[in-house]
DNA sequence: AACGATTAAATCGTGTACGATATAAATACA
DNA sequence: TGTATTTATATCGTACACGATTTAATCGTT
């Protein structure tokens, strides 16, 4: 059937299922997302924002991985609709405020429930509780080995 | 430091460390997939090709999970790049073949060293490769269960 | 005070992702 | 044999990601 040494088979490399779950899961989020009229990635901002609020952009990059390049436009969009305000700081203009506006944290009221429902749409009876339990453990351990070597890096 | 539910605390959702700890992992990819000239998703089309040539469109669509309008334009980069043909099957002029050039079959030598330099540099003394096993097993169970549903809903 | 180095965001360009829609070919079937 | 339906790919618009660079403010050192 194949050609190329089993190295190089999509599933036994460590990347793509990596890649397809995460995408898939992001699927699973987009309808819920709509009722709130935002994005994924708008999610992760106001997920950070409605566990602390009046974070600077790098706050919210460092807890995202995401840089500014990312983050800038992103915000600009949350801004536009007025979810969140973004306030260059008077003590040191480089640092930019982000807070979210009374309509922001009114959204965390529509959004409680998402995980939820979230966790009831992937139930399976081949996925035992622990079994994920033990996945977010070994990926977290991941994240924090792959996040240092890549700072090392730049 | 919270206000918010701790269901909507960043950590505790599902989706936020698999959608961190993919970007992650395409970045460790990127350095080695530079000296071959392709991106990350450019390099599991050619996994997919290497493994069998001459595939459709939407052969490795359903391997990859990814639709035509991701495919087309990066199946037409990987073109411009002298790296697969595109050619429209004459039996049926809907399809379009995707069959790798020589040099697209020649890069397969100098890929071969990815998967085991990759391994390498996410090897860590707190993950173990059982760890790495079983999270792989849980991460394919997680995704026949996700890539199931979606195909449901449309 | 002066000026090079550092820092925080923003900008720019390229390449995905993906929902929605379009196009064109093949098939079904009345 | 038309014609409605389905199928395979392509196109379009929006929103990320991210490397590289820029801009502007602050810091450090002389």
């Amino acid at each position: 059937m194949s050609s190329s040494p089993k190295e190089l088979w999509l599933e036994n490399q460590l990347c793509f299922p990596l890649y397809a779950v995460s995408r898939l899961m992001t699927k699973q989020y987009t309808p819920l997302l709509e009722e709130l009229d935002i994005t994924y990635p708008q999610y992760l901002v106001l997920l950070v924002l409605w566990q602390k609020d009046d974070q600077l952009v790098s706050d919210i990059s460092k807890r995202l991985l995401l840089e500014s390049n990312t983050l800038t436009p992103l915000l600009k969009r949350l801004e536009q609709k007025q979810l969140v305000k973004r306030v260059r700081q008077e003590s040191d203009e480089r640092k930019v405020l982000i807070s979210l506006t009374n309509a922001g944290k009114e959204l965390q009221n529509k959004a409680v429930c998402i995980p939820e429902r979230l966790v009831e749409n992937i139930k399976s009876e081949d996925i035992s509780a622990q079994e994920v339990e033990q996945m977010m453990t070994t990926i977290h351990k991941l994240i924090s080995t792959l996040a240092t070597t890549s700072e090392r890096l730049s």
